[in-house]
DNA sequence: CCCTATGTTCCCAA
DNA sequence: CTTGGGAACATAGG
């Protein structure tokens, strides 16, 4: 369900109710979501987003093994002993039907609930009906994919030197994870038709000005769907149970047989990758 | 019964 | 190695 605008919406929402806040109890009840009990009693210092998976960082582990004993077993290259503690976050991936919501007291379990993360103030709990979501507790690593946050660094140039050499067709590029982190099947298609280029193309058939028109229309397309905070076309709410109101500027998304605001051609869903594809044929070319 | 779904991963084929 | 297709995961809704 959530792409990147959705899981920017709640990284900030979840900042303003959980951050310096200590989880005092955890209640996992889909067994999938195998948890440690590691991170009860401890407080959250930072949430952050990365692609479309949040990270709840988690304050480090307590040292302890006296700094005596790590300096002989390691030696002193090692400045200090705290440097051997690696920063935990528990990392969700909320993939399809995922979502959170913050209950202030307490309120009805909902449905599909499949875990709870209580502290003093309320909890955080996750519904999933179909039970994709993930959620792993972890060693915090920085880096990864090659443009990390379209919001914020996305440029033609980059995007250029990657898709050079590259045959798959240009949405399925833009929603492979591994290079670019965040954009989904709604961003992708949204993206594409304000860019005037056909999901089809390959990347290595676009020239220098298209990337430039995908980079500006991924930024301007991303930036406001954060200000909407997302698009509530089926089942998405935010942290509170609100909707986004995203859906009312889709130009193509769900807009099937529709009429194109630019060209009144008519637009057209057909399948890309087992993904369905909405485009306007007469001016994405 | 049919189809669809804002996602990812794995296996297999060309 | 690259790319694409399809299935799988599991459930709800039209």
């Amino acid at each position: 369900m959530p792409e990147l605008p959705e899981v920017e919406t709640l990284c900030r929402q979840l900042k303003k109710v959980v951050l310096n806040k200590t989880i005092q109890r955890i209640e996992i009840i889909d067994p999938k979501l195998a948890m440690i009990s590691e991170a009860v009693g401890k407080k959250i210092t930072a949430v952050t987003r990365r692609g479309k998976a949040l990270e709840i960082h988690l304050e480090r582990q307590a040292i302890t093994d006296p700094p005596l004993v790590d300096n002989v077993l390691f030696g002193k290259s090692h400045s200090s002993a705290r440097e051997l503690h690696n920063e935990k976050v528990l990392a969700l991936h909320l993939r399809m039907t995922g979502r959170l919501l913050w209950q202030d007291d307490q309120q009805d379990v909902p449905a599909h609930t499949r875990f709870t993360i209580a502290f003093a103030e309320g909890s955080l709990i996750c519904i999933d009906p179909r039970r994709f979501a993930t959620f792993v507790m972890r060693d915090h690593h920085p880096g990864g994919v090659v443009i990390d946050d379209p919001l914020h660094s996305f440029s033609a140039h980059q995007l250029e030197e990657l898709a050079r050499n590259k045959k798959l067709p240009v949405k399925s590029f833009l929603m492979d994870q591994r290079r670019i982190a965040g954009i989904g099947n709604i961003y992708a298609c949204e993206m594409l038709y304000e860019a005037s280029v056909n999901p089809w193309r390959k990347t290595c058939s676009l020239s220098l000005r298209e990337w430039e028109g995908i980079a500006e229309a991924a930024k301007r397309i991303l930036k406001r769907a954060v200000a909407c905070r997302g698009t509530s076309i089926s089942d998405w709410r935010d942290l509170f149970g609100q909707k986004g109101d995203y859906q009312h500027e889709l130009n193509v998304y769900a807009r099937d047989r529709g009429l194109c605001r630019r060209c009144h051609g008519i637009i057209l869903r057909e399948r890309l990758s087992g993904r369905g594809t909405y485009f306007c044929p007469s001016c994405q070319k």
